[in-house]
DNA sequence: CAAAACTGGAACGGCTCCGTAATGATTGGA
DNA sequence: TCCAATCATTACGGAGCCGTTCCAGTTTTG
């Protein structure tokens, strides 16, 4: 269990990240992106399109546009549903686990260091 | 001081906090405005754009942009500095005060929840 | 079967942000 | 005093994301 945040806190953390984001030039997400990323990483599969998008509240081009995107940065992969070929499974990538574990180390580190 | 996390759990509270970020439909800033906010809040004035643009390590007019989006929103405010001239002094705000706030509530809020 | 309902994606115009390079204003030094 | 240095900003061309609308393919339904 975590130990809940103070608002001072939580605020000095997400400045000490966003910095940190900045400074090391890293293909920055933006904040659908991000969140998209992260449910597709942290949600059970599988992923759709729709699904996303109705689970994040945007329409359906915003996710598919995000995972133009991703995918053009190896972040995540997509792939026909073979049981319903109107559907496109969103699958994870190495790259993606990557991306995310080096993002998770890096709040880690900063709530460490605080 | 802060329990330390876990990198699973950091990136369950990054995940809700942009979920909550993306369906509030909030003026969602970049990375970038979102850190510079950050800095003119957290850290001790006199802020000047030169200061900002080399705390964060982006170009002048970077944080300039920034500071035009950000004041339309009246998150910021900008000010002539009267010892020289050459100097913009970067104030807060009541909006961005709040604005702040929020946001610190909204993470205190999510860690409380995993 | 044909028609309706579903999927994801493409097309369009608009807005914002970016990096680089120049501009205008102010200061301090030779 | 005048010239270089320093401050912030503007200008410009390019790239990305947005919302809306429309489209093509697939499945389900009557």
């Amino acid at each position: 269990m975590l130990h809940p945040f103070s608002p001072a806190q939580a605020l000095r953390l997400w400045h000490d990240v966003g910095l940190a984001q900045v400074k090391d030039e890293a293909p920055d997400l933006s904040l659908r992106q991000m969140t998209i990323l992260l449910t597709i990483y942290l949600e059970p599969p599988p992923h759709t399109v729709r699904g996303l998008a109705a689970k994040l509240n945007v329409s359906k081009p915003v996710i598919t546009r995000a995972l133009d995107a991703m995918g053009k940065l190896k972040l995540v992969n997509r792939r026909r549903d073979e049981k319903d070929m109107r559907n496109v499974l969103i699958q994870r990538t190495v790259g993606g686990s990557l991306f995310l574990e080096r993002l998770a180390d890096l709040v880690s580190r900063c709530s460490r260091e605080m």
